[in-house]
DNA sequence: AAAATGTTACGGTTACCGTCGAAGCATCAG
DNA sequence: CTGATGCTTCGACGGTAACCGTAACATTTT
């Protein structure tokens, strides 16, 4: 029951604190050094290295040295889930504490941010209330899809799906979505291949930038026309 | 920070191997007694009664007492996605040990069982390709749609829709559907709603039976034929 | 070369948690 | 009422692992 074993080994690795804050940190996809993860964790560099370590040989975090630094991610999208997914449980109706006051008090990191690799935060929910709206998207509680009209809109902005429709030799019909359930909007937010494409391209077309290289993020004030025009979005 | 805390609790909980072998029994769906939980566990009564007292306070499992006995069950569909999830990151390419020995050895598990509330095995993966490949359903990694000769299809075999696409108030699309990797097969099966409301179906109708308590499900002769007739499915 | 920064390795201490024995309640059978 | 079964609580034991000293190694900068 190999298959077992390694699955207690999986959740008792998320299930220490400093490692649960290390991976909560590297949720907004990018890589951090082990001096930055051991500083969120609260431990000294000697633990962090260890920590970092046992997560990397288990497949959870993958590493990428440049220089004397070594920068670490998540392994996977599917690490991203799994996190997302024990978050949810975690946010449940069992966790009876602080009943109203969860989510980030940063007021940037409540107004945008980065979610793994999509958006998430005020910025992320209105988008995907927006295209909700609008026709583009469909989404419900086990998965969405992209209409029709979806593909012509996201690609008249600058998002092409054919590279991303290209699975399985066939053409694997418009589903590329999959909502995501953010903890301080209490809201869907569109994340999957979609959710991914529009933040990297919002990135690409200078709509939006990161704050000093938190998770939170900036809309520019290109971002602010766009997201007003092509979206019908807007903020503050 | 106490969606952190509650999160490394969570996952903490899930860690330890007694525990993580009781969620992994529970993950059919069925409810449990203690002294059973205890057994899968490798454990004793008591020990296996701090676990179950932890992970229920927790939320994550439910509890009715009925007689002298205390069933246990997964609290929500959200704990067993989550326990997905993490059975996703453990058998992925970190698994090193045992490279294609893994999955249920017994040959009844590995034909037809239940995951949680649908079905999985090669009943489940041969029942989703053959809805995907006649045109009912269209799967991708991210989610799942039933198009609309799905929904009648699904309809002329009972199975009504109207009940679950009321969702919201409006019409909730035809989104109701989330594959499910399966760790036996290594292939997507049909979760979410759909998926829910055909194993149920398929119980209601006398198509498949447990086999004498366990996750294990058999094939009546009705099912036989339904599922060639209607699916064009034939195992053995 | 030498200093500075980032990362890893080793030992010893400490605290936590899983485990079981024994005992205490509840429920059902006779 | 008496015995049996299922489950829980209490207390004590033991092992594991997180943690931080100190120190070594690697890389970059001066």
């Amino acid at each position: 029951m190999t298959s077992l074993s390694t699955f207690a080994e999986i959740a008792a690795l998320a299930g220490d604190p400093g490692r649960a804050a290390m991976l909560r940190a590297l949720m907004d996809g990018r890589a951090l050094t082990a001096s930055e993860l051991a500083y969120v964790a609260g431990v000294t560099a000697q633990t962090a290295s260890g920590h970092l370590a046992r997560m990397t040989t288990a497949g959870l975090l993958s590493v990428a040295k440049q220089g004397r630094h070594r920068y670490h991610r998540l392994a996977s999208s599917d690490v991203a889930q799994m996190i997302e997914s024990i978050m949810q449980v975690a946010s449940g109706p069992g966790s009876k504490r602080s009943p109203l006051a969860v989510g980030p008090k940063d007021a940037a990191l409540r107004l945008a941010r980065t979610c793994y690799d999509h958006l998430a935060g005020r910025l992320g929910v209105a988008l995907a209330d927006a295209v909700v709206g609008s026709g583009h998207v469909e989404l419900a509680t086990d998965g969405g899809l992209v209409t029709d009209a979806g593909v012509d809109f996201f690609g008249s902005i600058g998002i092409d799906f054919s590279a991303l429709m290209t699975r399985d030799g066939k053409r694997s019909s418009r589903i590329l979505c999959r909502p995501c359930l953010d903890w301080s909007e209490r809201r869907p937010h569109i994340a999957g291949s979609i959710g991914a494409a529009l933040c990297a391209h919002s990135f690409a077309a200078g709509w939006i930038d990161r704050i000093n290289g938190t998770r939170a993020v900036m809309i520019t004030p290109k971002g602010q026309r766009v997201f007003l025009e092509q979206f019908g979005v807007q903020l503050g």
